[in-house]
RNA sequence: CGGGGCGUGGCGCAGUCUGGUAGCGCGCCGGCUUUGGGUGCCGGAAGUCGUAGGUUCGAAUCCUAUCGCCCCGACCA
């Protein structure tokens, strides 16, 4: 391509409404242009770069035996209806109708419809494994949009279904998408983690993220430092350590007079005592019914982690009012001794000795509360959040923690959708049975973001090579140097014609121009003509990341080039 | 949905408090100049001040409503 026939709009100023770097430099550098909150146009730069990210998902799911498909955009309630999302789904479910009345979603997902695929046609045995996938643009009405292609409205999303006879099959697929999802990302050239994860709303008994590890994650992972444990802080367990007080104490507990004093430090100073040694208790509504949460005083607890544990659809923090209805006392001064409620407590509770709590009762707290004898909770449970420096929960080393963006979801459906839709088929004694299924994601124009996030400077975006909408960019600087325009033109002839993917700046610019327009659309080869060097038959070859560039014979680039793109990859 | 902020030439912003008929930088067009990290100078085009209504002799500016966008939180594959 010749730059000065290429759409590239870039800008010198950030854009006013972006904050995340991947935002600013997609819209700075010339890759998309905003058309409504979380919804963008890919301009050919950005469409480029999405497509060499497709064409290598393509060549692994290929390869891993997947099939593509294409699924519609609009899908019928009717689907809905019968999975029994379409009332479960909330506004997050773009609804709308038809002339005739007739309702329509816009997809956010597929596997209502690929369920009613399979389950028209695959009904023996004999039809599976099956694996099909598509990549296709979804939308979500996501409450907040947020960091361009980060969390947009609509995406680019590559979605597979696996479907197998029984749960062992369902496993062999999820590891065979495993093992896909890793050479894609690693082709990608990103630097990543495979997660356990939170099967959330989907359900599932296996699920893995992929998380690419970039400061600006929204996501917390919690990694061994060690071993190969590595998880969404979500699901993050980790091995309790014995408490300071191990000794259990005689003395009955006793109540002391705390005048003001609400949380767990003001407490833990008042009273001279360690913020482990007191019993943190949380009163919740799980689906509108009052029970008690217990986690260590230095602990926060992990809603995820209680919510998955109650089987509730709805967690939250009761309001003051509840709390002063249920343990009698205003907000602080909460206990579990006495308490007429469900309580479960975390694993770390049961360790503890000597411990103090809220006595229930304004400006009163409890002392030597033994857990156990003092209050008897329906179950000690993994409630508490991991952070760093916990012990891993596999081989006791420390643990660490990263930010990381979810780029990557695997799960083991079950028969959750198979079920409820029908999907059912008939083994070799002639038995009907649901379909277990498998599902999983690659947010296509995430990994887009995400690379940009993990892969910046001040001046611009650096791609890796196999995902840079060009390996290489030629910058011929002195126009009137026939010299070197020819130059320019013989080199962009021979790499094009190597099957190298070249931008030759042919645009009347000064050098300084060029320059910070390579660097800002990022890449990663830059080869620089100018009539100095060529005088002596020399280009520079520069990385986007060198800091100086390296003087070759202009014949020797094509090799030198290519010599270093394979080293990447080894 | 709660909290905060912002809508003024293509882009980034000032002007709004204290009403008087719109300005700066970048970009764009023309000319000269310059030519290895966004050259300098001269000239020029381009704005229903988000929208609607109101107050006023007069509204970008004050009032009301409304739409859009961003950020924090809640939520979320």
């Amino acid at each position: 391509m010749r730059y000065s026939q290429a759409f590239i709009p870039t800008r010198k100023d950030d854009p006013a409404d972006a904050e995340m770097p991947s935002h600013k430099l997609l819209i700075r550098a010339g890759y998309m242009e905003q058309v409504a909150a979380g919804i963008y146009t890919l301009l050919p730069l950005g469409w480029k770069s999405v497509r060499k990210i497709e064409e290598i998902i393509r060549q692994e799911l290929d390869r891993a035996g997947a099939q593509e498909i294409l699924m519609p955009m609009v899908q019928p309630a009717e689907l809905w209806q019968r999975s029994g999302r379409w009332g479960f789904y909330g506004p997050e479910l773009l609804r709308f109708t038809d002339r005739k009345s007739q309702e329509y979603c816009l997809g956010p997902t597929h596997e209502e419809v690929i369920t009613d695929l399979v389950r028209r046609h695959v009904r023996s045995y004999r039809d599976m494994p099956l694996n099909l996938y598509q990549v296709q643009g979804k939308f979500r009405d996501e409450v907040r949009p947020r960091g361009g292609l980060l969390r947009g409205r609509e995406f680019i999303m590559k979605d597979a279904y696996s479907f197998d006879v029984d749960q062992a099959g369902a496993l062999v697929a999820y590891e065979k998408m495993r093992v896909a999802y890793t050479r894609i990302f690693e082709r990608c050239g990103l630097d990543f983690r495979r997660v356990e994860a939170d099967t959330g709303a989907i359900g599932g008994t296996s699920s893995h993220e992929f998380q690419v590890l970039a400061q600006t994650g929204e996501d917390r992972i919690i990694s061994c430092s060690t071993c190969a444990y590595t998880a969404n802080v979500e699901m993050a367990r980790f091995k309790r350590q014995t408490a300071d007080t191990t000794t259990a104490t005689s003395a009955a507990c006793e109540p002391v007079s705390t005048p003001g004093k609400h949380t767990v430090g003001e407490v833990a100073q008042f009273l001279k005592v360690a913020p482990s040694s007191l019993l943190k208790t949380l009163i919740y509504l799980a689906d509108n019914a009052p029970i008690v949460a217990i986690v260590p005083g230095d602990r926060e607890l992990n809603e995820v982690k209680l919510k998955g544990l109650l089987k509730v659809n709805e967690l939250h923090l009761a309001t003051d009012a509840v709390v002063t209805e249920v343990t009698g006392a205003p907000v602080g001064f909460a206990g579990p001794v006495g308490l007429d409620f469900p309580i479960f407590a975390d694993l770390g509770v049961e360790l503890m000795h000597d411990a103090v709590t809220g006595a229930n009762q304004g400006d009163t707290h409890l002392i030597h509360v033994e857990p156990g004898r003092d209050f008897k909770p329906m179950a000690y449970v993994d409630l508490a959040m991991a952070s760093e420096g916990d012990f891993c929960p596999s081989c006791s080393e420390k643990m660490v923690e990263f930010r990381g963006i979810e780029v990557g979801h695997i799960f083991v459906l079950g028969t959750k959708y198979s079920e409820p839709m029908g999907a059912t088929f008939l083994d070799p004694d002639g038995d009907a049975k649901p379909i277990v299924m498998g599902c999983y994601g690659i947010g296509v124009t995430r990994v887009l973001a995400a690379a940009i996030e993990q892969n910046h400077d001040a001046d611009g975006i650096i791609w890796p090579s196999s995902i840079a909408p060009y390996q290489v960019i030629i910058l011929p600087l002195q126009l009137k140097d026939e010299a070197v325009v020819a130059a320019g033109e013989q080199l962009y002839n021979t790499l094009a014609d190597a099957g190298l993917d070249v931008l030759l700046d042919d645009r009347d610019l000064r050098p300084g121009g060029k320059f910070k327009d390579a660097d800002l659309i990022g890449i990663p080869y830059r080869v620089t003509i100018g009539s100095r060097g060529l005088a002596d038959g020399k280009v520079e070859l520069k990385h986007r990341r060198d800091a100086q560039p390296e003087l070759i014979e202009v014949n020797a680039v094509l090799e030198h080039l290519q010599a270093r793109l394979r080293n990447e990859h080894s």
